[in-house]
This record gives structure tokens, sequence and C-alpha cells, in this order.
DNA sequence: CTCGCAATCTAGTCACTGACAAGTTCCTTG
DNA sequence: CAAGGAACTTGTCAGTGACTAGATTGCGAG
């Protein structure tokens, strides 16, 4: 604590500032040209402070997807109680990964860092779980592989629709609101499942 | 040409070489690993010699996603000749994606390469089109928004269900037949189209 | 109260990378 | 056969991730 005068040896709460600062150029920049030092310096610290709250690269980046996965879970738990609408929840979703791009393009590249790390499972985990129980919501799910299918499909289509976004990939005509281009596309899958 | 003895100055065939290489290691390690002195070491030559045939980093990628562009179009064509169902062109985006993983994920990363490049949009355009093509096949698919909405639509579960699949985001439960997890899934989408 | 010790951070270094500059070799074209 | 350009090399620079050793600090045991 007191962080008064000059720079006290240490940060306080360097993890956090770490954390912020690497969301912060992963939004800037991308992954690609994320770089420690570079975070270092914004945090003003030297540049081998970071090794010692994530060992490495990766683990700042297991720390990144890890929350991301958690705050995830959130917006799809809250879109859910709100709206009570498998639909709804479909179209956070897609809201979350542009809204959260920096989080988002890190949670689905396992390469980037440490895919086994438990806190990063469970945090995945939470969110598989409560895209699952949105399911709970459609009508006649109950035997047999369908709704499994419906989950995946479900999940492929508003994950598609993100990445599509995202990338710069879809045409132009899809204009620049996200919900208004998102929603009829996704109801194409939601309604009839 | 005449390659004969010892090592020609002129290389003869090296931006292919090059690019081979370039899928090779993409396909070991992915685009964030990916190293041009590497590449150069690869094909026997010094580290600056792929400047001459790709400016860049970006250069060389640039080439990679458009050919991945044109394979990813003629696979679709092929697929759509072949069977004249939009279900299977659907199988076909998905098996490109994991069976040329190493185009795929550079593809839809355009801050990897240089976006406005001429030849790479035009390769581009050509696999969007293939892609609308399909949907040609589509019954009713003649007024309104209907059949781009469920083009989007198409392409997003597809291009989502092989991002997640090459992630390894999916549960186990799906197994490790691509086809037979990914067929009943776009099956919930397209015959409800 | 104080003293040891672990957590935190700094400083220095190494191999590697992408980009650039300048020079060398080879081939073609006039 | 000369000239000029394309293909390639050598040398160099700043930036990076990882590692090591050491300095500083604050906390808890005694």
């Amino acid at each position: 604590m007191k962080i008064m005068s000059g720079k006290p040896y240490h940060h306080g709460d360097l993890r956090r500032v770490l954390l912020t600062a690497a969301v912060q150029a992963l939004t800037e920049a991308g992954p690609a040209k994320l770089s420690l030092r570079d975070l270092a310096r914004r945090a003003g610290v030297s540049h081998a402070a970071p090794v010692h709250h994530f060992r490495d690269k990766a683990g700042l980046l297991t720390a990144v997807a890890t929350e991301g996965f958690d705050l995830l879970a959130d917006a799809l738990v809250a879109a859910g109680e709100r709206t009570g609408d498998l639909l709804e929840i479909g179209v956070a979703y897609v809201r979350f990964a542009v809204d959260h791009r920096a989080y988002f393009e890190v949670m689905f590249r396992p390469e980037l860092y440490h895919p086994a790390d438990p806190q990063l499972l469970q945090a995945r985990q939470r969110a598989g779980d409560s895209l699952r129980s949105g399911l709970a919501m459609l009508p006649g799910a109950t035997t047999g592989d369908m709704p499994r299918q419906a989950g995946l499909a479900a999940w492929s289509i508003a994950h598609g629709f993100a990445t599509l976004w995202l990338g710069g990939a879809l045409p132009e005509e899809v204009g620049y609101d996200l919900e208004a281009a998102a929603r009829p596309v996704l109801r194409l899958l939601f309604e009839t499942g």
C-alpha cells in the first residue's frame, strides 16, 4: 500500500496493471505484436518484472484467456436471465466477441497460452456450462443426440459469425450494426431447432 | 535452369520452395512462430533472400493466403459439382479448414498480411463467389433478404464449426471423425433453410 | 522489536528475429 | 559484347523472450 512519493520498489498491483495493459495492447495491435517488454514499459517497471507474475509470454496470455472465459460466462448467464431466450444468448456471444475482441482473440487460440492450466480449464468449463444451460430453454430438448448437436450448431453459428465479423471477412452489405446483422442470421437456426 | 553441380547462385524456384516451406512450418507450429530466417535456412539460402520474392513477412503470408483462397474455391466448386448439395459444400468447407489448417489459419487473420493486395482480393472474391453459387441450390432462393441471410448463416455455421474444431474447443464427445461430427450439425441449418 | 527470508523487482546478457543497406553474381536483352 | 537488372549474399541494427544474478522490501516468527 501507501504508494506515495517516487517509485516504491513494490509496485503494489503489478499483476493487475500488466493484465490491463495487455488487454489494451491486444486491442490496439493483436496478439502477434504483443510484447512483454512493452507492457513493462507501460507499467513503468523493468523488462523482467512481468516474469514474476506470469512465468512467460504464454503465462500472461493464459491469464488473459482465463479472465476472458470468466467474462464470457458472466455475459451469457446475464443474457439468459435477462431474456430467457436462447437467441439472445447467441447475440450476447457475438456481442462479447466484438466488444471484448482482445480477450476473444486469445481465448480460442490455445497455441498462444498454456492450455492445461487448471484455472483456465475451470473458467472455460464455466463458460461452456453457461452456454449449454441455455439449451435447456429449447422446446423438446429431452432425448437422443439432438440437443447435443443443436448445442454445437448454436455455438458454431454464433462463433462463426463473430469470427467472420472480426476478421472483416463479411461483405459490406451486412452493414455496421452488429446485432441488426447477427440476429436474423442466428434466428435462422435458433427458431427451427 | 540447369541446376547441376554445387549451389547455383540463382536458386531456380526459390519462391515456390519458400511458399512450400512456409506451409510446412505453419502446419508444424502456427503463424506466431513462423520465421523468415528459418524458411531461408530450410531452403538453403541466405537470411535475406526471401525479401526479393516477398517484400516482408506480411508479403509472404499474403501469398499463402492467396493460394489458400484459391484452393478453397477449387474445393468448394468441386464439392458442388460432385454432389449438387449445399450441405456437402459446407462439409467441404470444414474439410478444407482441417486438411489445410496452415492456409486456413492465415486466410482469416488479415492483420498478418497485406489485406489490400489485388491478387489476394481476387482470390478471396472467387472463393466467396463459389460459396454463394452453392446457395442457388436452395429451394425458393428467389427474393428478399432471406437468401443473403441464409448464405451468411451457412457460412457462419461451417466456419464456426471448423474454427472450434481447430482450436480444440469442442468437447471430447464429438469424437475424432470430422465429417461424422460436422454433417449432423450442419444439417440442422441446411435442411430447414 | 528485530531479524531472517521469501516475494518482488532490477540489471545484464544471450540467441534469435525482421528490416534494411550495400555489395556480388548471374542472365538477358539490346 | 556491353549494360543493366534480377537474384542472392553479407553485414548490421534495434527489438524481443528467456535466463541469471543480485538488490530491495516488507512480513511474520521468535
